[in-house]
RNA sequence: GCCCGGAUAGCUCAGUUGGUAGAGCAUCCCCUUGGUAAGGGGAAGGUCAUGAAUUCGAAUUUCAUUCCGGGCUCCA
């Protein structure tokens, strides 16, 4: 999913470097275990540095602690200053250069299917690799430049191929860039959702629910927050909510074919023959079911039909991760029924939410347009129509976006919002999806104006995505530190003494009645220590009260930034929260 | 599912060549009542993920399982 075009830096020095240190990185390993180890693959340069794919052979097996011994002889090659020279051959040449490595010959045939010059480079005497370039002139322009860690990959990235093993690294121009990127990556890994979550105890998930997240009282409140926000929002703009069943018997997926496709993602419970039933993994069929009740004018149209409840997916071992992806989770989902007439005015109107929701997050995001793939249903004409529409809707309202080609999903061309996490890895979060398969497996009808009988159209769609997911990436992008509106913990009042407590505890039900989320830290600890416990648990504002509060009826304000802001009257002090959670504020008081 | 790693107290981590476990923080008790990021003392807390194997003896070696991490595939 990271993986990265680097194309597009074909000329930079740094995507140079980066694809000769992966050379010398595949030399340093012929010299150190013998060529005979391993087959050559492929390695090219990413954004963030490169990897090398190669078939172990003999018995081959390579660890991380083998690191240390390949980067020092890497530090060898690079010392000799062996030079990196270009030539180009034909074909044959090329095939009779490459005889022993199967890799290198599929790679060729590929080429040679497309016409294209074959082209190789020269490390020196000793190294020779089928690579179209560029590369720096010598080995010793590579200053700086480290192993990271070791993976499997499928050749060409398919499931049926060999699993070949990965080496990623990663080179730059000067040390110091390098110890930057190093920091960056720890630094980043901090805010990393999987260990805050827990640690704020918003969430944690037990071994024996894998990928089912606990929702500890303080992530509770801030999902709810979300939901509330995302009701009221949505109540505005003619939605309405449903509630559906969580477990449907198996004829329910057999009519809109998840049955078929999609039975290896759920989970079933079989209650005897003739009575299997699955947690449902989306809602769609029911919001089928629910469409089929009763007889639908064009005048009922659009309808638009929400859903939030919990689904459940089966995920193969290995794929689960953090609360990015997980087995238990809900979505913010509506499914609307248009005309086809519709579509564009409705997506629109969908595009204005997106819109809305994630600037209130301060959330970048991009957005992909998912076009007609390989095994799509329908027909090419409507499905050209519908991603035209759509693409022209995104030039419309300036949207940063960018096709996927054949990224679609099979009943219809999609909208993805996608957003990057602490990391760096691209996550999609909302979608909008066009279908016109699924009102037709479910005999969908509506009366059009004229008396004649139409199949609508269903548009599928998330903004957050998951809310599990959403809240994955907004623990990263906050760290932690939520806006005051979804913070579980609004304000912490701190007594100095004991003698405080009658007067904390009256700001503490004051708060409490205007709907503040407020604790009150009555322990027997130095202030400086419920500060400190406090600010670690990233609540917004600390009420320090002591006797001069007391007297003049006010709170000493520290905001979690920092900042000191002194004493402030109460009333004053409440009007301002108050007006900062109902704007849903991004920043603190000052 | 696949490739490579990992799992020691609630948390963060020590644990030398195999001889049945340690620290800090958190918890509980006592003392301490203080102006913006940790006051002091004491107590309690672990079948070293689980199950086998090797051994006189396993946290430590081997195998399997579960879960977790980095990738691949798949996906919201």
């Amino acid at each position: 999913m990271s993986q990265i075009d680097a194309s597009k830096h074909n000329s930079d020095q740094l995507y140079k470097i980066r694809h000769s240190a992966e050379h010398i990185l595949t030399q340093a390993m012929q010299r150190v275990y013998g060529k005979d180890k391993f087959y050559m693959a492929m390695g090219p340069a990413t954004d963030d540095g490169y990897y090398f794919d190669f078939e172990p052979l003999n018995g081959f097996k390579i660890s991380e602690e083998d690191f240390l011994k390949i980067e020092a002889e890497m530090a060898k090659i690079i010392k000799e200053k062996q030079p990196i020279i270009r030539s180009e051959i034909t074909i044959d040449q090329a095939k009779e250069l490459f005889k022993d490595n199967p890799y290198k010959l599929d790679w060729l045939n590929s080429i040679e299917d497309r016409n294209e010059i074959i082209s190789i480079y020269k490390t020196g005497e000793e190294f020779t690799d089928l690579c179209a370039g560029p590369h720096v002139e010598n080995t010793s322009e590579i200053k700086a430049f480290k192993l990271l860690s070791i993976a499997g990959a499928y050749w060409h990235g398919d499931e049926k191929n060999k699993m070949l093993t990965r080496i990623y690294g990663t080179a730059f121009e000067t040390q110091p860039d390098l110890e930057k990127y190093l920091f960056m990556i720890e630094e980043a890994k901090k805010r990393d959702h999987r260990k805050l979550g827990p640690q704020l105890g918003i969430f944690f998930i037990d071994e024996t629910a894998p990928g089912m997240p606990y929702w500890l009282p303080k992530g509770t409140v801030i999902i709810n927050e979300l939901l509330n926000f995302w009701r009221v929002e949505h109540q505005k703009r003619g939605y309405l909510e449903t509630i559906t069943p969580q477990l449907n018997k198996k004829e329910l997926y057999e009519t809109s074919g998840h049955w078929d496709h999609y039975r290896e993602h759920m989970f079933i419970c079989n209650m005897g023959e003739n009575e299997i039933y699955c947690l449902k993994p989306m809602n769609c069929p029911n919001a089928m079911t629910i469409f089929k009740q009763g007889i639908h004018s064009y005048r009922d149209l659009p309808l638009r039909l929400s859903d939030c409840d919990a689904l459940h997916r089966h995920e193969k071992s290995g794929e689960l991760n953090g609360l990015l992806r997980v087995q238990k989770f809900a979505q913010d989902d509506a499914h609307i029924f248009v005309t086809e007439e519709q579509i564009g005015e409705e997506y629109k109107r969908i595009l204005e939410i997106a819109n809305l929701f994630y600037s209130i997050f301060g959330i970048k995001f991009k957005i992909r347009l998912g076009t007609r793939p390989d095994d799509f249903m329908g027909d090419i004409a409507t499905w050209d129509k519908a991603e035209k529409e759509l693409e022209q809707i995104l030039i419309d309202n300036k949207f940063d976006y960018f096709v996927g080609e054949g990224e679609g999903a099979f009943y219809g061309p999609k909208l993805d919002i996608l957003m990057d996490d602490c990391l760096g890895r691209q996550w999609q979060t909302g979608t909008i999806q066009l279908d016109f398969q699924l009102p037709r497996k479910f005999d969908l009808k509506y009366t059009d104006s004229d008396g004649s009988e139409k199949t609508p159209v269903v548009i599928h769609r998330v903004i957050y995505g998951s809310l599990e997911r959403f809240m994955g990436i907004l623990i990263e992008q906050f760290a932690g530190a939520f806006p005051t509106w979804l913070s579980p913990v609004q304000a912490k009042i701190i007594p100095i003494t004991d003698s405080q407590h009658e007067y904390a505890n009256k700001i503490l039900t004051k708060l409490r009645e205007e709907g503040i989320r407020v604790e009150l830290d009555d322990r027997s600890e130095k202030m400086q220590a419920k500060i400190r416990d406090a600010q670690m648990e990233k609540i917004p504002y600390m009420l320090i009260i002591g006797g001069r509060e007391v007297d003049s009826n006010s709170v000493s304000v520290r905001q979690r930034d920092g900042q000191d802001l002194g004493a402030i009257p109460f009333d004053e002090f409440l009007a301002k929260v108050k007006e900062q959670i109902n704007t849903k504020s991004l920043n603190l008081i000052k």
